[in-house]
Formats: C-alpha cells, sequence, structure tokens
DNA sequence: CTGCAATGGTTGTATATGCAATAATAGCAC
DNA sequence: GTGCTATTATTGCATATACAACCATTGCAG
C-alpha cells in the first residue's frame, strides 16, 4: 500500500480529454473508411437497439443534452440512416433505424471491430477491460451528481 | 487469473466520452463562475507553463490539432488573458499569457481545485489516482500511433 | 374548465474538434 | 540562386457539445 496514491496529481479532465482524442482518431480513422464517425456509429447503434425511441430518451442513454441530439440526429437522417416519426405524443417523435441504416451499421461495425482490435493491440487487452470496468464504476458512481439524468 | 479479462467488452470510444462528458461537467459549472470553460483552463495553464511558445508546439503539448490551436485561442486572446506576438519566424507567432490572464488562472485555479476535489469524492481518491496512472500509460503507449505527433 | 407546472423538442449562441486545402516562409540541395 | 521540400499558420467544411430561452403540448389541481 503505497501512499502516493491518496493525493491524485494532475486534472482528470484534461486527461481524459486527451486521451480520448487520441482513442477517437483511432476509431475515426477506421470509421472514415464507410461515410461514418465515431458518434455516428455509437448513434446508430443505440438506435437500432433500442427500437424506436424518443429523442430525448436517447439522449439520456447516450448521456448527452435533448438539444445536442436534436443536432446530432440531422447528419445520420439526412444520410437516410435513421427517420423521425410522429410520436405517441403531439409534441414527441420517434426515432427508428431505417434498412439503409441497418446496413451501414452492420458493415461498419466490422471497421469498428477492426478499431477496437487496435486498441486492445496497443494497449493491451487487460488494460483495456480494466479501464473499462473503471469507466463503467466512475459513471455509476457519477450517476445522482451534477449533469447526471 | 480469471479469464473475463481477457476479451474486453463494449466500446473504449464511446464509454470514455461518456465518463468526459459527466466529468467535464462537474469542471464547467465550477470554472462558469469565473466565465472559463475546462479546455480554457487549460490551454491558459500551459501558456503560462510554457513561456511564449509558437502555437504549434502548443497545439502538440496539448495534443490537439493546430488548425484547433488556432481558433481555441481566439476567446482567450480576444478576452485579454493571452497575447500574440510575432514569433522567430516570419511565419510564426508566440502566444504569451498577460497579466490579466495570469492573474485569472490564478482566481480558476481555486474553482479547478472546488471541482478536482468534488471528483475525488465522488470516485474516491485512490480511484482517481489509478485512473489517471492508467490514462498516462496509455497515452504513453498512443505516441507513435495515428495522431501522433 | 381554467390556469399552471411539467415534459419534449428546437433554436440561438458559443466553443471544441479534426481533416483537407491553402498561403507564406524557411531550409536545403545542387 | 533556383527549385523542391518542410514547416507554420489559417480557412473551409462538417460535426459534437452544452446552456439558456423558447414554443407546444400534456397533466393536474381546484
Amino acid at each position: 500500500m503505497t501512499t502516493n496514491d491518496l493525493r491524485p496529481r494532475g486534472c482528470t479532465n484534461f486527461k481524459l480529454r486527451q486521451l480520448l482524442r487520441r482513442i477517437a482518431r483511432v476509431y475515426d480513422a477506421e470509421l472514415v473508411k464507410v461515410g461514418l464517425k465515431g458518434t455516428q456509429f455509437s448513434l446508430l447503434s443505440q438506435v437500432m437497439a433500442h427500437g424506436p425511441v424518443r429523442p430525448n430518451d436517447l439522449a439520456r442513454i447516450l448521456g448527452i443534452d435533448a438539444s445536442t441530439m436534436t443536432r446530432n440526429l440531422r447528419p445520420v437522417a439526412n444520410a437516410g440512416w435513421v427517420s423521425l416519426r410522429p410520436g405517441p405524443d403531439e409534441r414527441s417523435r420517434l426515432v427508428e433505424i431505417t434498412a439503409a441504416g441497418r446496413a451501414k451499421q452492420i458493415e461498419a461495425k466490422r471497421r469498428w471491430a477492426a478499431a477496437q482490435q487496435e486498441i486492445n493491440a496497443i494497449l493491451g487487452a487487460p488494460e483495456v477491460a480494466r479501464l473499462h470496468a473503471m469507466i463503467d464504476r466512475g459513471l455509476a458512481r457519477l450517476d445522482g451528481h451534477v449533469g447526471a439524468v
């Protein structure tokens, strides 16, 4: 048990940002081959997984602001990968994956897998697994604080 | 030695993004009190630490694209926190902190510390230290790959 | 049923981010 | 010293991101 663990050095925000930028570039470099960004692939995947879903709920799932969701939907909707139908309410809408979107997601999934393998190779699979576990714990702890649902 | 460590589940990119968004909100909520974003605080701090520095070098230090640096400098320069002087070259420039910028950074540092403590409290200081260590290892490993210098 | 709070979505404003292309300068080879 | 290459910075284009303000609709209390 070392004592130098007790006081974290540096800025968590800054460090996370740096890591994300580098990591994201690996995914984007793969996904650009099928015309997607990493965020769009995530969006597509979540829409596919959660069936017809309201933008607001989708925003909560992805952990982003509702206004960001409105804007993020535009490019994928314009590309014809998701469709926006009237929702159960007069005020709400439903996002659904299209046939083209499903095909695109499946195509992109191969590229995603290549990127993920690249990351695993660079960082080491066990380290990546530990990182994921740490992130999951962090997200769970952060629930109920600040910008959480 | 468990075997379920070997194959990381989920997407590193997506998970990191989610965590960063939540974490960043904690810092931003504090820093907005002194009129700064987290990224601007980092920028200011690095300019302060690395004396007069060329935008390109600063971009490398922060791990961002040179074009992003050009744009990120605008708001802090407009606010009068950094100044842009002609550089040693005819083509390059030098970024330097101003008196107002130094004062602002010192003021903001208190808010940053509050945010960091909040994070430490939520996640637990030892966990944060472990996360930092993991990020540092990751960044080191990523050097020489894809978007690295 | 009327009025008001809650919910869902969008728009305004501002920043962050990267890649491709461009312009300007510097350095170097010959 | 001419010409090619490398370096530095910027701009065009597109996306991601959040907060505040706003509009529309819904739900409820009374």
